[in-house]
DNA sequence: AAGGGCCTCAACCGCTATAGA
DNA sequence: CTCTATAGCGGTTGAGGCCCT
């Protein structure tokens, strides 16, 4: 199939916008709205194409642009998506009010990319270039065991399921299966039993929402690379990308940290659930309460049921 | 002062995704 | 289901400004 230029047309202009080119799109664009791009350039008067003039508005006109020098704030923003997202500046665009992908692109290649290499980390793994460089980075090279779990259950428990009743977190804790739902563990490969822990009281949460349910059953579960191709992190990070997920009152920061823990855990492991399954003391509900406020003594508490140490 | 190199960022290009006829 | 138009995305380019010698 032959691909339609987008500007077949001679005359059409390129380069830099003048000023009464500006006001011409503005104009039309404050009259009758952003759409029809295609014919815009010709109602509006501009010897331009429409994808030039969509861009135009896009990055520079539209009036709720922020322009100049980024925060503090928005550099750890953007490093931190960035380290989640890789270059999906729309993406990332999308938790900067009034920045736009464009912007974000062109700041994180002329600025944040450098000081991380000036750092020694690699700018796409956000990890040491030389392992043995410690400059400015904190290697984790301790197994990060039962409280980082703790601390992700109790996250997730308290982030995503407000209706998740203690049996069933029960059930889903010692492996017992008549309290997992079909169609969510079952249908998932996992590489451990610790991923299956995760990812099934994820399902749980993610089920409150029938948008979130369905993403995961057809968008995860039936992905054919899911199995094969796709790791448990590269599901994670689909989940938590989801716009239903990111509307569930998560402000960025808290998504990073949870997603941070996670990637602890599922790198340097935990133990596996089989050895809390086999113990026979073990009995989550006693004196355990899920779901409210947590604090440190609660996730002592978990972690003294939870993990064989 | 001049000019060469570097940096920034707006704009462009090529591609994919999606909607709708 | 297929085709086409349009929107959107990420990589790249190049004009213009800045800095250094």
């Amino acid at each position: 199939m032959v691909r339609t230029p987008c500007c077949k047309e001679e005359g059409i202009r390129k380069g830099a916008w003048t000023p009464e080119e500006d006001q011409r799109l503005i104009a039309y664009v404050q009259l009758h709205g952003e759409s029809g791009w295609r014919t815009l350039p010709e109602k509006a008067g501009l010897k331009r194409c429409g994808k030039s003039c969509r861009l135009r508005w896009a990055n520079y006109l539209k009036p709720d642009i922020k322009r100049g020098e980024f925060t503090p704030e928005e550099d750890d923003t953007i490093n931190k998506l960035h380290a989640l997202m890789g270059n999906k500046w729309a993406a990332i665009a999308t938790s900067l009010a009034g920045r736009t992908d464009n912007e974000i692109k062109n700041y994180w290649n002329t600025n944040l990319k450098k000081r991380l290499t000036q750092k020694g980390l690699d700018p796409t793994t956000h990890k040491p270039i030389n392992p043995t460089d410690q400059t400015g980075f904190e290697p984790k090279v301790h197994k990060l065991g039962s409280s980082g779990c703790a601390r992700l259950l109790n996250h997730v428990a308290r982030k995503y399921a407000g209706d998740l009743n203690r049996d069933l977190l029960t059930g889903i804790i010692i492996g017992n299966s008549s309290n997992i739902a079909e169609g969510s563990q079952n249908s998932v490969e996992v590489d451990s039993p610790t991923e299956s822990l995760i990812f099934t009281l994820l399902n749980k949460a993610a089920a409150r929402s029938s948008d979130v349910t369905s993403f995961l059953t057809n968008n995860m579960s039936s992905s054919p690379g899911l199995s094969n191709n796709c790791s448990f992190a590269d599901n994670l990070d689909l989940f938590f990308s989801n716009e239903v997920i990111s509307d569930m009152s998560m402000n960025v920061d808290n998504n990073v940290c949870i997603m941070e823990e996670l990637r602890d855990i599922l790198s340097y492991g935990g133990a596996d659930a089989g050895d809390v399954k086999d113990l026979p003391e073990f009995n989550v509900t006693d004196g355990m309460e899920f779901l409210g406020s947590w604090n440190v003594e609660d996730d002592l508490h978990l972690e003294n049921y939870y993990w064989v140490r």
